[in-house]
DNA sequence: TATTGTTATACTCTATAACTATA
DNA sequence: TATAGTTATAGAGTATAACAATA
């Protein structure tokens, strides 16, 4: 008897291979303005002027909510987020981008959104695909 | 004018929604054997019977040689992987797994390797499309 | 001289536990 | 009592620089 998906472990594997050959990048990238791999990933969830509540972050990156603390204050420290009181809950500290913070979020996503070589080297047919698929993957 | 590869970047910021989605499952995986995520790293890439020195451990992890000491030190206290001398240049250590290494590499992988149910979700068709994408794109 | 791995040091990330202020 | 965030503490990951042994 024959499995009913045979591909998806395969398909698993190549996706993790894929993976891993691609985050030995990332800390190169995150150094190149001075951030830590971590940092770029609280940059990339703060969207300016949508503040963000501190334990969501730690929810998002599956941490301890302790570590958003220190996480924090360094950004801060660098002038790049603001601590904001919630006017309804007055316990909840939420997120929001400096004008600085803003334009070096910008220019982090810019260039971590610039495909490697090996992707744009997909015909456009295969791209396309592959477009299709991960937007199914990710509903 | 249009880009010649208009799918290129939806398709890499595609990719990086998933990586990030998948990523935050890593910690607690690697947590429920004792072990960070650089350790099953480190397990990973040592096969079985075949030793590898320890700086391309530390090429193969982007990060710096002095690193991999540390590291490696925790995982031969565990009893996991043993130092070798090398005979032809008496410089280089080689990493090689222990049984008990062995044993908890193939454990390890095993769990790794098990799809998100997003994955098996995908049609067959769906699913061989992506695993024929992906081996071009790790060529 | 150059290279492999180690040591010393410093900083960041991470978890746990105890704490403060608010709900 | 419960929740959001902080503080204190400890362990692990990371880089840099100086070092030993070997090439």
């Amino acid at each position: 008897m024959k499995p009913r998906t045979p591909h998806t472990c395969e398909a698993w594997e190549l996706l993790l291979k894929f993976f891993f050959s691609q985050r030995a990048d990332l800390p190169a990238l995150a150094a190149e303005f001075d951030l830590s791999p971590v940092q770029c990933h609280v940059l990339r969830l703060i969207e300016p002027g949508q503040p963000v509540p501190m334990g969501r972050i730690a929810e998002t990156l599956a941490c301890d909510a302790s570590n958003v603390t220190g996480l924090v204050d360094r950004l801060e420290a660098r002038g790049l987020v603001r601590r904001q009181l919630s006017e309804e809950d007055r316990r909840v500290k939420a997120l929001d981008l400096t004008p600085t913070g803003a334009r070096l979020r910008a220019v982090v996503l810019e260039r971590m959104t610039k495909p490697p070589d090996s992707l744009s080297r997909l015909s456009p047919s295969e791209q396309r695909s592959l477009v299709r698929i991960l937007r199914r993957l990710l509903d």
